[in-house]
DNA sequence: GTTCCGCATGAATCGATAG
DNA sequence: ACTATCGATTCATGCGGAA
């Protein structure tokens, strides 16, 4: 099945309308973070922060299948040496619309932005908040399985000898474990909190999350051929990772800069993943919604 | 100097009352979280949660000295699917109260308690709300600076002749750097994100968090004699660590269970630290509050 | 072919300075 | 006095060039 990444230029509020109604499987996004200098792009005031997003969310509510599921990352600044309350205030507010707050994740940067400050410390995670319009939706969760770490297999060389009796011995009485578990045992689940690096090797454009944070919501939320969007497109990571994924994916944007970008670059990467076979075919990026 | 460890039996509201105002250097506490069952200890409605820690946060706020801290450790619990909204309610209700929202401290446990569950994965992080009276608070951040990874020394240990002489040109011609800062090379300024293990290796009873916690918060925002207040005490595991920091320390529960247990243990704690010279005279636990 | 090192850089934050 | 901009701070990561 072809694989289709439809890329739009506007204001996500507006082009969300032409979007079926519970036609999407997965939003992830990260929107602009609120921003108490006005210049910037996308730099809403914290105090109109919720007001400015909740007529997008209406519309996201609607698109999203009852069994689908939306991810915001978000994290607040400190502002006059005090945290901003708006992101609290976001959620109250989206689940006043509708939306249930299911859970919060927390990313922890493995490596931070440096500096120091006489009062704080730097600040090395952010918010992943996931939302849901049912209590029933998908989640596979055998696909994000994490291979045990170096720490975990380090432990395992070192075991004492003692050690090692014992866990025979417990295995071999029968007693408790389920043996699947034992048979995985180079594999565990998650947890909420997701330990990735901010990816900073990309020269081309920055990315304001790695590659692997798309990666691991979209492999829990998804199966492939389903449809991924993100309202925030920004460099369009999220979209990259979906057509990587074998998942059809909407990004939206506002800025033309953007668009012109993500365009372009979905083109280029169409070609990687055909060529040279179908070259000559270019696959046109189609304007409708991707339906399945 | 002589410290003091004082264990009270009580509801905070009432007892805080005898406290003095502006007398306490840090509070550290984790209060009984929100839950939808009504028998257990100190099961608070998550709808009244405010409403009932909002009076004996208005106590704290007043005994607090300017330049302390109040440290909330707190994590919701997942209710029906969907995480509570109390803890983020709390906080803006603290905020309209007078407190000043600092920072959000990350508790990231290593060793979460296992389980699965379909639609969740284990919860293995709790808040560690940060509150101040005024912006310009102690903080002893040096107390705190934790020794780089084996990566990094390895990587200093390799460092060329040529790094090395330009540092000292660097620090030598007056320019950048203070000095302090490549003297304690082999250690760096944490992240607002805590990655500790939930050991719990007391045998007789099972502390809500492990002493390094409260070890850590005490050791970056107090000095040696000042004064640790935790009004729902528990086992008194804040109030333990204190001692063996040298902080003079308060202590409430309203279960005289706790309140006996802890003032039985600080008494066996004082001999060790004493013994056996002071046996004789069993310092006895003053009921009034101490000060410096 | 390895291993080693230099360097750029990432949703940061505060306090000082400038308009 | 108030707001907007700028400089200083300094950690983890991985790539690419060097040894």
């Amino acid at each position: 099945m072809e694989i289709k990444t439809d890329i739009y230029l506007g204001d996500s509020k507006e082009v969300l309308k032409d979007i079926l109604d519970n036609s999407v499987d997965l939003i992830f996004t990260s929107p602009p973070y609120a921003d108490q200098r006005k210049k910037t792009y996308g730099g809403i005031h914290p105090d109109q922060y919720a007001e400015w997003f909740l007529p997008i969310s209406e519309q996201l509510l609607r698109v999203l299948n009852p069994s689908g599921t939306f991810v915001l990352n978000i994290k607040e600044k400190a502002v006059n040496g005090e945290r901003s309350t708006y992101v609290l205030e976001l959620i109250l507010a989206l689940r006043k619309q509708g939306w249930l707050w299911t859970e919060e994740f927390v990313w922890h940067k493995k490596n931070s932005y440096p500096g120091k400050w006489p009062n704080r410390f730097r600040d090395s995670w952010e918010r992943l908040l996931q939302f849901n319009k049912s209590k029933s939706f998908n989640m596979y969760q055998e696909e994000v399985m994490v291979p045990m770490g170096d720490w975990a297999k380090k432990r395992l060389l070192n075991l004492s000898d003692t050690d090692k009796k014992r866990d025979v011995s417990k295995v071999g009485s029968g007693f408790g474990k389920n043996i699947s578990n034992w048979e995985n045992r180079d594999k565990a689940y998650p947890t909420n909190v997701l330990h990735l690096a901010t990816e900073c090797n990309n020269k081309n454009h920055s990315a304001a999350f790695p590659e692997s944070l798309p990666e691991w919501f979209i492999k829990l939320f998804t199966k492939e051929n389903d449809i991924v969007l993100d309202p925030f497109m920004g460099s369009g990571t999220t979209n990259f990772v979906a057509k990587k994924m074998n998942r059809n994916s909407i990004g939206i944007d506002i800025l033309p800069e953007y668009y012109n970008m993500v365009k372009e670059k979905i083109e280029e990467f169409s070609y990687v993943l055909f060529e040279p076979k179908v070259k000559y075919e270019k696959t046109k990026i189609r304007r409708r919604v991707a339906i399945r």
